[in-house]
DNA sequence: GAATACTATGAATTATACTAATCTTCCGCG
DNA sequence: CGCGGAAGATTAGTATAATTCATAGTATTC
């Protein structure tokens, strides 16, 4: 039988796309070259790999137990390729680095400038996007960092830290109207993600179920930045991750309104592939990430 | 980089047998192109892959790293080999089954003769030679029968039963020599692997050590058969595994001298590599081979 | 120091991976 | 219904890589 590792990486790549042309752009080759690639695959194999569905392409039980192998094969042929390089001095790969917008561009980049300095031979791409998921799962990234919860034996999940929260106005927005406690928010513009008012459904479950008001009028703006922006344009009210908001409330371009009250909303997490957990330069990454936390939590 | 399959496949043969030629023998290419793809993959890894010294090749660093990955990429290769030919009804590979000569010759072929025939598809390969672990390790038999001990992180160790060993002789030597205790050989001829009683060691030791006899003269034999049809032609008494002469003590061309003594002498043990492990066809005939234990013990 | 047993090398050959161009199939849509 | 577009298959030719053949090199042994 005598598998072929061009043709199980052709299979694999185009396993993970569920697309021959997006497969074989991945792999700089033509579609003609994959296609024919999986179709001697097949051939070897006795038996189909892909069913072609109305909705586009998935595995026989044939293609299921190759794409297996392959995940253990690249995986180990991955890993001896960066232990070969450490032990040459080499480069040790590459990390794609996957976080939301706004993590990605005002905390992350930041924090990993010493880990950038300090491992000068491992290279990181970073892929801000608002859908890490599925670019993870179909390794088009090798680490990502989310705010969302995934629990799935595909994943291997590190807590990262609690995102906190901010009420948000410009100082002078604050002078012209007093706000001491959630109540007086009423008759203010609420600036929010959505017109519903459930991206401040967080804010207000952290109430008392009597001291919740009413939030109308509501400004919507589907994008974190521009309700910032907003907010220190006199806007309105504001309700945002904290950590995006450092650089204003340091800066005093905005305040927090209710200084004191505490707004948790879930928990970031490093997410792998479980499959290919355990490169070195992944390990080490994530490492830095997780001691990087306490820093965080005591600026927060 | 871009590790290649069929280098991989030809440095892994290499490092195997410790032997270019005999490597390209097994599969079945020149030593010419063995020679170009170990190279060429020493390249790519940016290093030698092997070290000539005086007593043959061994393996660098890079050497060693590249055969780590190799065990468990082909492991899986083959295993998702043998996955594909059970889903589709081929035959689910070959076993080498190694075995002593003696052993393999008189019972395990036919204690595997119903394996045989409910495994169809299962091919197996008998090798009975006296070197068994060597072949083991560098992958020329996959699994092996043995009644010496060897323990090592490499190996996978299964027991199988005990080796009991009787004293023969043919009735009509025991007609016209009387020998009803130990101590009544000495002076008989004794029939022996080894000039120096070393193979009767296990006898002795079983006695009390008062009751010890003197043993010679001894006629050295290099085979256990050999031994066999000495003692049945009257040339002597001799020491054997039992299960070697049950065919002959029931056609009553040889007796027992001390039916009545239990003489014990190591444990056979299914011995497998531990990274090979785990292949279904491997499993099935360990599986089947543990299980006739009982039927033996209760014969033996 | 010849004989033996290995491994390395370079050119020629063979096999096979890849491309370009073309074709088929299957949808969606006016 | 038919047209256009998207995605994969097919075919034939090219480029690349694997393999061989012939030969040379290098220890080791007697």
């Amino acid at each position: 039988m005598a598998l072929n590792l061009y043709q199980l990486k052709a299979f694999f790549t185009v396993a993970q796309t569920r697309n021959f042309t997006e497969a074989s752009k991945r792999l700089y080759l033509t579609q003609s070259a994959v296609s024919h690639a999986v179709n001697k695959l097949g051939k070897s194999a006795g038996d189909e790999l892909f069913n072609k569905t109305s909705k586009g392409l998935e595995l026989t039980e044939a293609g299921r137990i190759l794409y297996k192998a392959c995940e253990t094969v690249f995986f180990e042929i991955e890993k001896a390729e960066e232990h070969l390089a450490a032990v040459k001095n080499k480069n040790l790969g590459l990390i794609r680095l996957g976080a939301t917008v706004e993590f990605g561009t005002t905390l992350l980049v930041k924090y990993l400038k010493v880990f950038i300095e300090k491992n000068p031979r491992i290279h990181i791409d970073f892929q801000f996007r608002h859908e890490l998921l599925k670019p993870l799962l179909n390794e088009e990234l090798d680490v990502i960092i989310d705010c969302t919860e995934h629990d799935s034996g595909e994943l291997l999940k590190t807590p990262l830290f609690r995102e906190e929260y901010a009420v948000i106005a410009s100082p002078g927005y604050l002078r012209k109207h007093r706000i001491r406690q959630p109540a007086d928010l009423a008759g203010h513009n609420i600036l929010s993600m959505d017109k519903e008012g459930k991206w401040w459904g967080n804010f207000l479950n952290a109430l008392p179920a009597a001291g919740r008001p009413e939030l109308s009028p509501v400004t919507e703006m589907n994008h974190i930045r521009a309700m910032i922006n907003a907010a220190i344009e006199d806007l309105g009210v504001g309700f945002v991750p904290r950590y995006c908001v450092m650089k204003e409330l340091k800066a005093k371009t905005l305040a927090e309104v209710f200084p004191r009250l505490k707004l948790f909303e879930g928990n970031f997490y490093i997410y792998q592939k479980a499959k290919r957990a355990g490169l070195e330069r992944h390990r080490s990454l994530v490492e830095y990430l997780k001691n990087i936390k306490s820093t965080h939590l005591e600026r927060a």
